[in-house]
DNA sequence: GATAATTGGTTCAGTATTGGATCACTTAGG
DNA sequence: CCTAAGTGATCCAATACTGAACCAATTATC
């Protein structure tokens, strides 16, 4: 009898694994069909099972089975909770490098109905006294500048923006920023933004939404 | 054998749901209907519907029925379940928004075994044979670079973005594609990349990781 | 308004499967 | 002879599913 039938059993498994003959979640036969499969003892396949342990992600569920988790996927849900305490630092860079670019491709692709929508909301915004209320134009104005970019995933990339934008530590922090100068200054930002994109000019409309992110980020942030 | 069946009525269910089988505010059929139709004790439809409930909004009301509630303020689990149905192109665009950036920052913020992580997925990548192996070694890869740009929101993007890569329509499309010259041009512009990072060339990453998601835009949609 | 039917909530006993653990025994190899 | 690996077997604990009963709230029906 070769005396490293266990070690060879569990090669054999893991090359099977990696060949991807058991994806991601899935269970792996039972310890009894794989010993009856392998024509050996249940004993030899535990111990291959558990030489294998190591060097490949393997749960073994009483009752259940044994799965091979292959550094399994988070759910999008899941994601989306972890995402919930991201700092404003780390959310103003992410805005700097998305929303230039959702201008830049708005200035190209949307249509003069869009385009009304934004200016819509920038009209709005800019006639707003109440700071609740210019918030809520100011973010729609950027929403709208999402929805033209003709790009359905960068549109919902903005919209978890829009929803970590109004938690806690991130609405205090713009509450403390708030005064009726900066308001003034954000709304002539805006217009820069709306003459570029008027003007379908998608440089201008990137370097306008940069400059405006810029000053925010140094109202906000202090730097 | 356990059949796990519960496991597969809740996917089937969420199927049928996100499917738009039952709009907002429907009832959906009672558990003794569901447990005759898919030919299961009740106490398996219930457990179904319990694994059920994390993912998807529903209401259960003795003596009225199940009913399924989309109408809600939208949440990030909301906003991520629309996020699923994103086309490639939307999505390629987003990583040659996001991804060049990340590395830039990758560059500049690593740390040294941080970096060895990143070289060590590109060394088994480099080293794959199978296609799946390679495909989770790259992803790793690209997913370590984004770990090391110490911006946890920027992270948490490309998650979801990882997530969206490992589903049905984009799956197909990379299978579609691969072919063994690719993946060795691949594995050459991992390297130029990891050589920039190495070198804590910010630009050179950049323009490393800009030049590889050209190549793979060009591979995917034949552009 | 009272009654019956419907529906989700809960519990229980029973069957089957599965991994976990331990035993006595055999076989190969030094 | 002794040790390590493998066999075959038994028992345990956890889990999945079934089938059934009963409860509580709601709704339809008389």
């Amino acid at each position: 009898m070769p005396r490293l039938v266990a070690a060879s059993i569990a090669r054999s498994l893991r090359e099977r694994i990696e060949a991807g003959e058991w994806a991601d979640g899935t269970r792996m036969p039972p310890e009894r069909e794989l010993a009856t499969g392998f024509g050996v003892a249940r004993n030899t396949i535990r111990r291959a099972i558990g030489m294998l342990g190591e060097a490949v992600p393997l749960s073994r569920e009483v009752g259940r089975g044994t799965f091979f988790e292959a550094g399994r996927d988070p759910s999008l849900g899941e994601i989306a909770r972890r995402m919930e305490g991201s700092s404003p630092a780390d959310m103003m860079e992410i805005r700097l490098l998305l929303e230039p670019t959702a201008a830049a491709f708005a200035a190209t692709n949307a249509s003069t109905a869009e385009l009304d929508r934004v200016v819509e909301a920038h009209l709005r915004a800019s006639a707003a006294t109440a700071m609740a209320e210019f918030e809520r134009w100011d973010a729609e104005l950027h929403h709208r500048v999402f929805a033209c970019s003709r790009n359905e995933l960068l549109r919902e990339f903005h919209n978890v923006l829009r929803v970590l934008r109004n938690q806690g530590a991130w609405f205090e922090m713009k509450q403390r920023s708030f005064s009726e100068a900066r308001r003034a200054h954000y709304c002539a930002e805006h217009q820069a933004l709306v003459d570029a994109l008027l003007r379908r000019d998608p440089e201008g409309a990137r370097t306008a939404m940069l400059a405006h992110l810029q000053s925010v980020q140094a109202n906000l942030l202090g730097r």
